[in-house]
DNA sequence: TGGTCTGTGTGTCATTTTTACACTTTCAAA
DNA sequence: TTTGAAAGTGTAAAAATGACACACAGACCA
């Protein structure tokens, strides 16, 4: 009986993935280009996103949708929460392009939106020829997006924001190896501004979940800089004991 | 064309709200009780809710399901985010419950909840006859709650827990007038865990947001209590210098 | 091969914040 | 008048924060 109803997709619900990746200077967004066929020319970018089946759950239907874009798996991925305003569709440009693409386009739809960290090496869209529609955009030159998208993507960002400072997540955007330098410039990116270099070492050094690699940067026209790596052990006694002031 | 689905209810789409109250001890819940029509006697406790309209947004929902049960508006609000197993539904008792007051008792729903913050003085049930099923119930001793609702408490336990570190919101649960020690067990109560008295006096004293009344508690018996009130003008000047801090 | 350029890496001190801790006061009730 | 019960108050040690400047290593170029 519960059966009757798997694996249709629900009208009703759809679920948007605001992807941050990290170029190790700014925060990046993964969104798709609608192309040609759009009326307005600004509001042809959009978050990834699609509705959901009846027989997955939301956090499935996020990953789902996360892979089928970037064929990416075990990624670190967080609910922002549901949009649903009854007028997010008021944009002509965007009913003229539901119109194209799904069976019922006038059916009031709610949004579960989630955020999810990627290494950026890992998913180059030009790279992929499925997927010749998604770019990374520096997520500051966003001026505008589908939907209520725009709204989403500050949401994810002042979700990121609030995150980072609790927990050291920030370490799914940067490679295996990474510089402190680039990790400060990762935190001053998500935070939005300028730390103390000093300062935080010392902060990151206390919370000791990094291991140094004693190697060092090669090829670089300045002095190379230290590689680390991020220690998952002592990040899981450290929040196991409770620890969660990871305080920027 | 889109006022053609207006004001009918969303099969797929439901809020539930967590209300919280605070008796001057400890946290309370507000809870429906199914009744005796139940199979399990565990699960006759649910979070009120209900199916959301197609012409209203998610927090008129949710103020809307407020609104009905307890007729306070103007409450303080906010979104725990979407829940949406496809057999969070998977309870015996639940469904038969669901086929005696839903349309389309088998459809797939999800849920958005949200936590809201009211003064326990502005609703009484037992005193309100329209709602005798409805009952505070202590935070601590809820084991079980229909669907997915102990999930969801959990989370707005959580939710409510990382805010009141942020932000002041806890005046929403007490009187006009209270006094420190009130404030200071609210905050325990929140937080799950001793405060020192005199640290947490300090504290409070610096944020500068509570006029002191120059009035006492009477009738007590013991050394009356000075009596606060929550002064707003300043916590908005706070808020706009982009103080967020407030740190328990 | 010596100079320049560029980002790396380091320490200290003053201030603020946090934590731990115990006794006197005030009122009501007995 | 005594008792019980919560209110109210200060300090000292430890920890965290914030502000700040210069030498170093390697690449590149003349």
């Amino acid at each position: 009986m519960q059966k009757k109803i798997v694996s249709e997709l629900n009208p009703n619900v759809s679920v948007d993935c605001v992807i941050f990746g990290f170029d190790l200077e700014k925060l990046n967004v993964l969104v798709i280009d609608r192309g040609e066929n759009q009326l307005a020319e600004n509001a042809r970018l959009a978050l990834p996103g699609n509705l959901i089946y009846n027989n997955e759950n939301l956090e499935q239907a996020a990953y789902r949708v996360l892979e089928e874009l970037t064929s990416l798996k075990d990624i670190y991925l967080e609910q922002i929460g549901a949009f649903g305003d009854p007028n997010r569709i008021c944009k002509e440009a965007d009913r003229a392009w539901l119109q194209s693409i799904r069976a019922e386009p006038e059916a009031r739809v709610i949004t579960v939106a989630y955020f999810s960290l990627v290494k950026m090496e890992d998913y180059m869209p030009y790279a992929a020829s499925f997927a010749k529609n998604a770019a990374w955009i520096p997520a500051n030159e966003i001026t505008d997006l589908a939907f209520d998208h725009y709204d989403i993507l500050q949401a994810a960002r002042n979700k990121l924001k609030e995150k980072i400072k609790i927990q050291p997540i920030g370490f799914n955007l940067l490679p295996e190896k990474f510089t402190l330098s680039q990790l400060h410039k990762l935190y001053e990116s998500i935070l939005d501004k300028d730390l103390d270099k000093r300062n935080f070492r010392r902060k990151v050094q206390k919370l000791n979940i990094l291991t140094q690699l004693n190697e060092k940067q090669e090829g670089v026209p300045h002095k190379p800089s230290e590689l680390y790596k991020f220690n998952e052990e002592k990040y899981q006694e450290l929040t196991q004991h409770g620890y969660d002031n990871f305080g920027f």
